[in-house]
DNA sequence: ATAAACTTTCAAAAAGTTTTGAAAGTTCAA
DNA sequence: TTGAACTTTCAAAACTTTTTGAAAGTTTAT
């Protein structure tokens, strides 16, 4: 395979996953090009060689900085702006968890907790059912939360090791 | 608040969070009716409390069976078909984790390892970036996948338990 | 103060995804 | 067999999300 084929390929798998996993699908290309580009490139590049508009490489380069996941470099003496990727595969990882953490599990937790105060006998089958129900989910989300907290804050081999040594 | 109330905010948060997990809106709802209900339903019955068509009613429900998530129930002298979902919630998170596996993680291990064999001289910087990142992401993606082989058959407070206190 | 070099915004268009519902298919009791 | 009771399919419609591109805004050198 030649280089420029599996830079596309990689490209195309990138934004594929990406929307698995709450990252748009021209956000995740960018990231996988800038990931890829062994210098800072601009927004003019970045639009050229993904072939999108300047309006959309703006937007998402900018959630990309909100994520976390890139960051702005300035270069005295020019004023377009220079992006790069955090290139630590771990700590993309993080960021993204931690995203994701802070916009769907921490709402879920507090609907959830509400959900438990409805009022009415707890002796009918329904109601008995749902308090059950929602209950156990509570729980368990409460717990992932938890540990989701100390991934957030570990280092790679500590956290890949110990889990699974532990795992055997 | 009252339980209807509940119910409802019930199915739409779940319905929102089934979004986010590659789960479709209406996939996520039919199973949150399902798993807050005393007793089986019927294609029937779902299609009336969730106001969809047959037809999306049908097709989702046949996928959360794909999925692992809900059941058949068939009843002697009944034609009809009953669905129960899964109410362990830890087995509904570890039914989606191995589901995700297999579509997302597995496929793109395969083309990560495609991507290596790129040939060429690793002297220009191009082309060694290029192979230090993917090389980098190939071996966590290669840690994630075996840390959620051995998640996926854990029983709950085991996992938990021990990841939570090796936390500490 | 001006203009050149950029970045940001946003309404409209395109693309992608989900839902509908009518028609076709299947199963089973009689 | 037949037909009633269901389930499945699928093309078209509705809805959602993403992208575009032109216009407006900002910054800096002169």
């Amino acid at each position: 395979m030649k280089l420029a084929e599996a830079k596309d390929k990689f490209l195309q798998t990138w934004g594929a996953l990406g929307s698995n996993w709450g990252v748009s699908r021209t956000m995740a290309q960018i990231h996988a090009l800038l990931l890829i580009a062994p210098d800072p490139m601009s927004a003019e590049d970045v639009m050229e060689q993904l072939q999108i508009s300047r309006g959309n490489a703006n937007l998402n380069i900018r959630a990309l900085i909100d994520w976390g996941l890139v960051q702005k470099e300035l270069r005295s003496g020019e004023r377009k702006e220079f992006f790069v990727a955090e290139k630590d595969i771990w700590k993309v990882f993080r960021m993204v968890v931690k995203e994701r953490r802070k916009r769907e599990l921490e709402p879920m937790l507090r609907i959830l907790a509400d959900l438990k105060e409805i009022d009415g006998s707890k002796t009918d089958r329904e109601t008995k059912e749902f308090i059950e129900v929602i209950d156990n989910i509570h729980r368990l989300a409460g717990k992932a939360d938890k540990s989701l907290a100390t991934l957030i804050k570990a280092d790679e081999n500590w956290f890949l090791g110990s889990v699974m040594k532990l795992m055997r």
